[in-house]
DNA sequence: ACAAGAATGCTAAATTCTTAGCATTCTGAC
DNA sequence: GTCAGAATGCTAAGAATTTAGCATTCTTGT
């Protein structure tokens, strides 16, 4: 399962100067995690700001009845434990690998005055944490006013677009149900409507996308509003 | 309906020294609004920030059948629109004034202005929105994994700390309703067993609290992590 | 080629939530 | 005080979702 759901916000990599990103990167000390590894633990207190190199990270928490509820996937360029330090809260998810990854990781000393010094890293950061914050909002709203078949096809709508090979999504049905928060069952039956629909041709270990335009006018012809963003 | 559901956030104003506090204050023009008075809709395209003087204003978009989906409500010293200005999207929300509400607008060759020349205001926002990204997706957590009846305990318990007077909450079962994004038969059985609980005592458009520690004990033994926050 | 593990397909009961009413109670304005 | 509007309480049918299985199919490592 990888960038399932970053919830298509932009990497704060791709906002920083490139000086900032070399000398944040000069700060930082790399570390390398196998696939399923934790990085951190909630509750974990220990600030600082931790950039993805390469590879995933899955954020989640444990349910009411011990499943285990995952909250997003960030990929490269992401940044993430702006709330260590901006809240100072401790981490709110553990943190886990996802395939091979690599993470810079900054301590809050040495963040402190880079951020302090180099003002632009606060404008970066001010964009980057917006635009997740109204990817959240938006993704919030659909779980509360849309039918679990046109979230299922606007979340493989938003895969299909970010996936290494075009016209297919490669996850689990598992993975699809974890990201919406909602059952494996739940998930087929959605999954077999948009079949019937001839929208998508499901497979083992991945989906099919007939026509990406087909899909994404499926999908834009049953949103209440008109959708603000152009996928990019 | 007011500070229903401001997420718990620290509001802007607080984390802004007044002097940049005041030159934003220099810069806007103010705007009154009466109760239930439109302030801007969703897509508009007129970037700026918003901070709320007085009052409160209630963000929210059509659902699928015609209703009305509130995503949160703002009050006093919040401030609104960093979307237009940072991720140059339009209005994602109809914005709506919740009582008699007093706005500062300053538009965007202004703010910028301000901006770039007070590298503080950057930092304060990078604060203020990453405190409530965290508070959005613990809400969106919450959705995910916790029954109704504990999360309507939660939100009485947030509600009443922030109330004007304690130990009681002003406010319709409906409004509840929407703030949850459920249908009040769901808000009305869950109350119910909130007050064989002992827990709440309902009243007409309003809901007495018992005892807050006993609230907030019985939300704190329910839920599947260990809270981060103490509610300040 | 085969076996083991992973993923899917399917079923059925139980639960939760919604919709759509309607009756009753409460509040505040006149 | 009275009355209209607001809010609550209640009911019942139907839709959506979950849980808990189990059978089948697919893939991969040996």
């Amino acid at each position: 399962m990888a960038d399932l759901l970053d919830f298509g916000s932009t990497p704060l990599l791709s906002l920083l100067p490139a000086a900032i990103a070399a000398r944040l990167s000069a700060a930082a000390s790399v570390v390398e995690y196998d696939d399923g590894e934790t990085i951190h633990s909630r509750g974990d207190v220990k600030p600082g700001l931790s950039i993805i190199r390469s590879g995933a990270v899955r954020f989640a928490n444990p349910g009411a009845d011990g499943s285990y509820v995952t909250t997003s996937v960030l990929g490269e360029g992401h940044c993430f434990g702006e709330a260590t330090l901006f809240a100072r809260l401790p981490r709110a998810y553990d943190a886990i690998a996802v395939g091979e990854t690599v993470i810079e990781q900054i301590a809050k000393p040495r963040f402190d005055r880079i951020f302090n010094e180099e003002s632009d890293l606060a404008r970066a950061l001010v964009i980057a944490v917006t635009r997740r914050l109204y990817s959240v909002l938006d993704f919030l709203e659909d779980i509360r006013r849309l039918p679990l078949d046109i979230r299922t096809a606007k979340l493989i709508a938003g895969m299909e677009q970010s996936a290494r090979q075009e016209g297919a999504v490669e996850c689990s049905q598992s993975d699809l149900a974890f990201t919406l928060g909602v059952s494996r069952v739940s998930i087929g039956k959605a999954l077999a409507r948009l079949q019937d629909e001839g929208l998508i041709t499901l497979g083992y270990g991945r989906i099919a996308v007939q026509d990406r335009k087909s899909l994404h006018d499926w999908v834009a012809a049953r949103l209440p509003v008109e959708p603000l963003m152009r996928g990019e």
